[in-house]
DNA sequence: GCAGCATTGTTTGCGTACAAACGATGCATC
DNA sequence: GATGCATCGTTTGTACGCAAACAATGCTGC
């Protein structure tokens, strides 16, 4: 098994060019680490990051329709369907018609849902803060300003 | 359809929380502009992000069994099982068994293989620019440093 | 009123991502 | 050379993430 260059492949190489040192491979890589302590940290085994996303906003803006809560967490219609279809199965979230818009369905909390996600954002800022923890306070703020403007 | 803060759900939320902030969510934002940039430019319509970093490692490195390179390109074993087959179903990649080690499976680059990383490498320094265009060069610079030291 | 277009939510299909459990093989130690 | 542990690759199950196509509903302009 060859663990050496490869001298012969890599003389085609690019000059420069790492893959470890290219920003997707790098933001791939964070944002596992993220997932990773989100899972650990959050206080409930079975709720994802998307899952929090999608009950924090519900939380905040109190009643909302599918596709518009899927654009306030960045998800689009397909990947919204699914998480909410999960948190609904667990009695987190229930849905009404719309009075005026029959193709819509409103969104929002349950009491469980609500009792649920206040107990996770009282651990919310502690994964920020183990995920950032390897940057100094200062290196934080430069770091989630640059970041913001990458969205 | 209330698209307001709701003020009696939004008065229990901890001071300052704002979803949109938190580094989870940007990393997660950004990982969806990087890929959707990626598929745009690199040059082939079929190949993903993580079947990308599998090729070019295998170019760099030559010759590597097929839990050693997930290691190289941060996939564990079951993700790196379903890349490799679609690659080796694509004749991007073949595979041989080791002399020395019966579990192992050798992978290797296929001569069609080796023509197409060279292309998209071509592309790839144009994804990451891309990628990171808002910034300014010496932003650019901080930006990587910090962010490598998160991962 | 109605024709054309936009939006809402759904489904299918494909591709990561990871936990958990598994059989096969390698190896270290006795 | 047999025991016990580690590693290799696989499979199953669950959960994003997005493209594409779809039916139902809303809206705009004639």
């Amino acid at each position: 098994m060859n663990v050496k260059p490869d001298i012969k492949a890599a003389a085609t190489v690019p000059e420069g060019y790492v893959l470890e040192d290219q920003v997707g491979h790098l933001i791939r890589r964070a944002h596992q680490r993220h997932t990773a302590l989100f899972l650990a940290m959050i206080g409930d085994s079975q709720v994802t990051t998307t899952q929090y996303a999608a009950l924090v906003k519900l939380h905040e803006m109190g009643e909302l329709s599918q596709n518009h809560l899927g654009r306030l967490t960045a998800m689009d219609p397909a990947t919204i369907q699914g998480v909410i279809r999960r948190l609904t199965s667990r009695k987190l979230i229930s849905h009404r018609p719309d009075k005026n818009d029959k193709r819509r369905r409103c969104l929002s909390l349950t009491p469980a849902g609500r009792e649920l996600v206040a107990k996770l954002m009282a651990n919310g800022p502690k994964v920020s803060k183990a995920t950032l923890e390897p940057l100094s306070p200062e290196e934080q703020r430069q770091f989630l300003a640059l970041l913001k403007r990458l969205t």
